[in-house]
DNA sequence: CGAAAATTTTACCATTTGGTAAATACACGA
DNA sequence: TCGTGTATTTACCAAATGGTAAAATTTTCG
């Protein structure tokens, strides 16, 4: 009996809830949380403000629950990245995963990119409580690898920094990226080919020139 | 004779147009343009708002100063990659100071991710007139050392893109970065290493990367 | 000094924005 | 079909915010 209200949603409280965070993910993604206002939300959703408001408590609570819903979805990747698997094929793999998640999720990204830049006021507990220890897991997991000469000696902490760093500049960086690159179609399997020599070279640096 | 209003500006003009843009800069940072306000400014240059507009045409002219005069000092570090000298030194000499700027100007790393986070809303002709002749020259600079077999065979774009990216995660991601990594003296000096090591690994080995 | 120009303050204003109260329309099970 | 709880709209409001007018103050310079 710990929860206070717990009426069971109905089909069209689910309905609407999901119109309502998508179209909030879409205008806070491109405006922030500041640059987005309740109206253009509501004007997104197909809804007016007071019903919008009748869903959630308020702008906060929106941001709130796209972000932890979102956190899920974003710490997948990592998770899936298996101890017991072959190291190099686990970490491209990982890299390639994030670099899929960037492209195809573009807008959680910069909602993400947007809340860390802005020093996390609306997620500090979230890192600490999930972030932090998948992180420190897997960091312990790819020294392992290191421990018993699997890979080259690199920085784990470093490692995974590079990696975020690298596949969300494709989604965050977009303004960026689109000017400077003409528009082609292969720059998705560009980028993907570049990260893959980046991060297998740094694997394996004193290898033999071939291996496959 | 094509200036409008010419006069020169007094002394107390230039301190107080430094000191506006210091405080926006810290504020906008913080912020982003539109979680920033006029009285937050205005508070933290330690004049009345109305003072600050006597100054500026408003909000936004603050803003746009300030992101045409980073202009400058965010693409010293590229320009300074020199054609004639030894490619890894030229390229792994760029990635540190590109890092120092990250660890050195944070405020203005952060505004300039924001800016673009947002789409570059009053940056799309600086990106196009100033970033991307500057970009194509550097990148035309690598192709030549790759034709001319002193690197291995990279993607000039994406190479400058992974530089950018990793360099800058260290400020623009700082919340996540500060949770993540405890508190160490040491962290400059090993994300320095990681990152020389990282790129220096990408540019050593002259095999051509298999296709498959 | 003293007047003109530059600078700063005081007192406002219009708009935007997050949010609410209450009335109204609707859905759905008995 | 009817009544009850659910969903939605209408009409607001108070605070915040970008910005202005004009008076008052300070600086500059002949």
């Amino acid at each position: 009996m710990s929860e206070v209200s717990a009426k069971k949603p109905s089909r069209i409280q689910r309905r609407n809830r999901r119109v309502i965070l998508d179209a909030a993910l879409n205008i806070f993604a491109q405006h922030g949380f500041r640059g987005a206002t309740l109206d253009q939300i509501a004007a997104e959703a197909g809804l007016s403000k007071p019903n919008i408001l009748y869903y959630f408590q308020g702008k906060e609570d929106i941001h709130v629950s796209l972000l932890s819903q979102l956190m899920e979805t974003w710490l997948d990747p990592l998770v899936e990245l298996d101890p017991q698997g072959d190291p190099e094929t686990e970490i491209l793999d990982y890299v390639q995963r994030k670099l899929d998640m960037a492209r195809d999720l573009p807008r959680e990204s910069r909602l993400f990119a947007g809340e860390i830049l802005q020093g996390a006021p609306h997620m500090g507990p979230h890192l600490e409580s999930d972030l932090k220890p998948l992180f420190d897991e897997k960091c312990a997991v790819i020294s392992g690898w290191i421990d018993q000469g699997k890979i080259a000696a690199l920085d784990p902490q470093h490692l995974i920094f590079s990696i975020w760093a690298t596949t969300q500049h494709y989604a965050d960086f977009e303004a960026q990226v689109s000017v400077l690159l003409e528009e082609e179609a292969a720059n998705r399997q560009r980028a993907s080919n570049h990260l893959r020599s980046l991060f297998s070279a740094l694997l394996r640096p004193h290898t033999p020139p071939q291996s496959s």
